[in-house]
This record gives C-alpha cells, structure tokens and sequence, in this order.
RNA sequence: CGGGCUGUGGCGCAGCUUGGUUAGCGCGCUUGACUGGGGGUCAAGAGGUCGCGGGUUCAAGUCCCGCCAGCCCGACCA
C-alpha cells in the first residue's frame, strides 16, 4: 500500500492558507463540521457553497484515490463530462419539466438554454448514442469525479447538504438487464470496498428510484443522528430498506360481514383522535382520505387507516407522479370534499382514488361523509366506493413486524452516502440503442451510480474524531505524518527527518510555525493526521523522535531513532490499514 | 415556501428591554520583553460603514418598517 500522493516535498505548515480556530463559527452543529472548520478544512462562501483549504483538498484527492482506484478494479474507465449542458439534452430525456427549481436554467448569450449539471444520465446516453454502434461495444462502465449543481431549498448540516458538489457518478452501459446485473452487483461491491476503506460503516438498503427512474436501487447509509434519511432496520433478519420503500407485516384484519353503510353525526371530530373519542372505536377501525395534488395536475384521495401514516414517496409511486403537494382548501371543496370529513364515498371522479392495500380488505370502517359533522360507518370498499388504485401507501412505524421473519422493525436516522440505479431503458429516448448479433435495433440498458465525495468526508469527520479534534482514517488522511518540531533544535532536525519520511513515500506535514509545544500538539490533535512525530532537544538527547498514533492518545510517546522512523510509521499504518469496518 | 432564531473588528460574544458624549470583553493579530513539552506572562498597539435601506427623534448599535444574509425545524430533495 502506498501512503503517499505524488508530493515529493514534505508539507510546510506555513504554507497553508487557514488557520486553526479555537472555537467553531456559530451555526457548526455537528461535531464532525465544527472539527472540519476549526482545522481549516473547508470554509463556507455561502448557502451550501464551500471552499476546500489546502487540508481539505488533500482529504479529497486521498478520498479520490480511493474511489478511482476502486473504479478501476471493476472495469470503469474514468472520463470527465462537462458541467454545463445544452437544455436539449434535458428536454429529450424529459426531465426538464418533470424536475423542479433544483435544476439551475440560464441562457447564454446567444439565448440558447442551457442548464447546469445536476447529474449526467442525459450526457451519457448522448454519448452511449453516438458511440455505441454494435453489441461488440458493450457492455461499458465509465465514472467521472465532477461537480454537480443543485439549487437545494434548503442546504444544511454544513458539508452534508450542499447546493455544488463533487459526486463520483458512473454509468454502465449494458446490451441487456442480465448484462446490468452482473455490473450493478460488481458495483455494489466495490461500494462497499470503499466505504470500507474509508473507514465508514455503511448499510445497503433497498431504495426509492426518485427522479432517477429505473427498476430497482441501493442506498449506502451511513447511520447517525444527524442524518435526513430514516432507515427500517430488523436485527432479526437483516432487512434494511429506506423508509420511502419499506413495507412491514400487516396487521390481520376483522372477519366481519359487511353491515349496511350508516350516516352518523360526529361534531367537532374533524381529526382521527377526536373521532374514535367521539364514537368510541379504535383509530384502527376508521379510515382517513388526504388530498394531494400530482405535479401533472391531478387530485388525489388517498384513503389509509386511521391509526397508519401516509408515505408519499408510494402514493407518488401510486400514482405515476413526479411529486406530490398537499391540495388547497379551494381545490379540496372543488372536488366536492370537506376537510376532516373527507370520504373516498361519493368523490367519482372528480379525484383519483388511492386506497391502502390494508384498507381494501378492511371490512365496515368508519370514513368521512364528505359532509361537516358527519361521517360514515361500515364503509366497505368495493360495494360503497370503487378505487382507481389499490396499493400499499403506508408509512413504516417503529415496532411494526417485519414482513420476512415478524420480528419488531426499528428505525435509524442515516445520511446517504451513496447510490447505486438501475435505470434500465429509461433513457433510451436519447438515442442510445444497439445493433444487436441477431441484427435487430435494441435499446441499451443503462445503470447510474453515485458518491457524493463531499459528503464522504463529512460523515468520515462525523465517525471519526473524539474530543480533542479529528482521528483520520490513515486512507483518507491529509497526510500521513504530522511533524511537531519544537524550539530552535527542533525546527533545525525537523526538516530533514521530513524530508526523508517523504523519500520513503510517507505524505508528512511539518508545523515548522515556531510556536509553542501547547500550540503545535493541539493543532496536531485537531487535524488529526495518523501518526505524530514531535522533534525537540528533548527527543534529540533521547536518541531520536517521539512517535504516538492520534488514535490512541493516551498512549506515551515511543522515542525512534530517526532512521528506524520511516519502518516504523510504515509499520503502525499497515497495522492499521485493515481496521475499518465493515457492516454487513 | 411556512415557522423560529441570529447578524456588533478575523473568531466567539456582551451592550438593545429603559435611545444620550470616546461601542466593550475573551480569543486571535502586530511590536517588545520574559518564557519555552499542552493553546504561557507582562507591556504597548492595530483593527468596527454595529448586515443593508428607509423612518421616528434634538439624538438610533438600541425604537419602527422594508430588504438581504446565515442557522435551526418543517415542506421538498439524490
């Protein structure tokens, strides 16, 4: 293993642009953030922009390493495509209208409309259409390290959600689904190689395909309270899917005859807890509609028992729709509904229906009437309402069963780290097709796969640091050696024992500040390079350098001879190379 | 986009309630001395359109209105 970049020269740390901040800037919640801005690893520009210092730079090109490295053990070929794109391309895949604001639209000076990159499906499948010719050309796998642009509502958590970012996305190109499996499930692998390397415990759960489209997805979660994404974990069988997605056991429901539908006055219970006080039933025998709005302009009624959630990442899937809002008061009494007694009784179609699956079977519940102060009893779908879809669009609650083996389901905040889609034939429409061996035109199959770099690094400062600053992986680290050279004999010795830890491969930072020994080993402490060298008089006398590991601070500090030094680090970091963990 | 909070020197904050002369404190920065293995001490300094605009007032960092920016929650989102 090499722990070295292509640097020849050891690291003067008066050449860093930034220094160390003895208090985060107000806003820094996470104690991964706070360390990465106090280590002047990044600095913030404005809302979800940063710039990465000298340190932060040399986090990214280690974490970059990585990640090409492991691209290329599975056949990708890196390229680089270009930030700003034609409209066109987006318009023919149709994405530049399904997508929102996030989307960046501007004009060049000739007027023409172009966009800024959010991903690069689009460019991809222009190429893939203009290269791709015979089935002999496939399959292929291609991978960039690019910025992306999105124009988030609402970026937070400091490098977690960002509006420009840096994103590993790969792309497979594939004559047929069998093809793209077998390179989705190479993939797959190699993500959780990285990750591994990265010292990042990751989970691969099941996922939604959101704006992406395609058949199937996995997301890479890394799980921490700070995360946006909830997870539905079971330890008993080791289902973990996205909440999106999630599915747990249902629940039986009552063996009852239909009874005749009844209208009955219920005051005041335009909410589920004020129904079942009213009528005295559990919130499990009622049914609640909500109204949501598709981004194509439909009303939809989505009905659920009372006692469950909606999820609208499944009614949007539902419903073929693209996003979802809830409905207006004016759209709500436009379709003939009233809010709090809303009813799927009697709506026609003036709405799409949507009925929970568990809804469907659920004999004589208790629905809106559609009608302030009243509702209906013994609602039974089929006999008193027909539903445009039937399909399961509830959320999964902690504690539910799981739907493989029945045992209790829990949930997990996570950050999605990274990716991976198939996309199948969706964007053939770009003109990526193949002549086939049988002669026959045939769409190419395409995969997608992303790692938002930045982000990486955010939840690596997030599992690795204690108190004291940041605890580098030694895969991901600035540099591998940290130089304390304390007073005049320190500074003089300290140049070249650098210099030669460099000769050796080893990337080393030297604080070569003149500051005192306090300064240097907290600085030390909070960039939190592997290894730390401290050269002094008192080391020199010694008969060489102190040596301590930034992972195990309580450790003493071993004195080295400076030419056993080099072995030495060598040594530590191999021992250390096959720490990281792995989940599952 | 809705709700909340915050904008005062490079960073962290006080001052605002109850308007009143030269706007403070800690850290950092500069210079000097001492010190020299865990953010040292002393001394002397530099550095502020108090986010921006308007208003009220004899007088605004302080009160009012508008705007902008950032943070948090929600909506949304890979």
């Amino acid at each position: 293993m090499r722990w070295s970049s292509a640097y020849s020269l050891p690291m003067r740390m008066t050449q860093l642009l930034g220094s160390t901040l003895r208090a985060a800037p107000a806003g820094a919640e996470s104690p991964g953030y706070q360390f990465l801005l106090r280590g002047a690893f990044v600095r913030q520009l404005g809302q979800g922009l940063f710039s990465f210092m000298p340190l932060g730079t040399r986090v990214k090109q280690r974490v970059e390493h990585v990640l090409r490295q492991e691209m290329d053990v599975v056949g990708g070929a890196e390229l680089l495509l270009p930030l700003v794109h034609p409209a066109e391309i987006w318009k023919r895949s149709g994405r530049y209208d399904t997508i929102g604001p996030e989307l960046v639209r501007f004009d060049d000076r000739r007027t023409r409309p172009h966009v800024l990159a959010l991903t690069h499906e689009e460019v991809v499948a222009t190429l893939a259409a203009s290269e791709v010719q015979s089935w002999r050309q496939l399959p292929r796998f291609v991978y960039q390290i690019q910025l992306k642009f999105r124009d988030d509502p609402r970026p937070r958590g400091g490098l977690l959600r960002v509006r420009e970012f840096t994103m590993k996305d790969g792309y497979t190109l594939d004559r047929d689904e069998a093809g793209l499996d077998e390179q989705y499930a190479r993939i797959h692998g190699a993500y959780l190689e990285i990750f591994r390397r990265c010292g990042l415990p990751v989970i691969p759960v099941a996922a939604d395909v959101g704006m992406m489209g395609g058949r199937e997805a996995h997301e890479f979660m890394y799980l921490t309270p700070i995360g946006e994404d909830t997870v539905v974990l079971c330890d008993g069988c080791g289902y973990a899917q996205n909440r999106q997605v999630a599915t747990a056991a249902r629940p039986p429901v009552a063996e009852e005859d239909p009874l005749p539908i009844e209208r009955v006055e219920t005051p005041d219970a335009d909410t589920i807890d004020r129904l079942t006080q009213v009528l005295g039933i559990p919130a499990e025998r009622t049914a609640k509609a909500l109204f949501m709005a598709t981004s194509d302009g439909r009303m939809a009624l989505a009905v659920v028992r009372g006692d469950m959630q909606l999820n609208e990442t499944k009614l949007a899937g539902a419903l073929g729709a693209a996003e979802l809002r809830p409905m207006t008061p004016e759209e709500i009494e436009a379709i003939g509904a009233v809010a709090g007694y809303g009813s799927p009784v009697g709506i026609g179609t003036r709405a799409v229906v949507v009925v929970d699956e568990l809804v469907a079977r659920s004999p004589n519940l208790v629905a809106g009437a559609n009608e302030r102060g009243f509702h209906l009893a013994n609602v039974n779908v089929g006999r008193d309402f027909s539903p445009d879809v039937v399909a399961d669009i509830v959320a999964v609650e902690a504690g539910q069963p799981c739907a493989a083996c029945g045992g209790p389901l829990r949930t997990e905040r996570a950050v999605e780290t990274g990716n991976i889609f198939k996309l199948g034939t969706r964007y053939a429409g770009l003109g990526a097709s193949y002549l086939g061996e049988d002669g026959e035109e045939k769409p190419i199959v395409m995969g997608s796969y992303g790692i938002g770099v930045d982000r990486l690094i955010a939840c690596i400062a997030e599992e690795h640091h204690d108190e004291r600053g940041l605890v580098w992986p030694a895969s991901v680290a600035p540099f591998a050696v940290h130089v304390c050279a304390l007073g005049d004999e320190g500074l003089e010795a300290a140049g070249a024992i650098a210099e030669n830890l460099e000769g050796e491969g080893l990337d080393v930072l030297v604080d070569d500040r003149g500051e005192r020994a306090g300064v240097q080993f907290a600085d030390a402490e909070l960039i939190g390079c592997p290894v730390q060298v401290t050269v002094s008089k008192r080391s020199l006398a010694a008969g060489g350098v102190e040596v301590k590991l930034r992972s195990e601070p309580e450790r003493p500090p071993e004195v080295v001879p400076p030419d056993e030094l080099a072995s030495w680090v060598r040594g530590h970091l191999e021992e250390r190379a096959t720490e990281a963990p792995v989940v599952r």
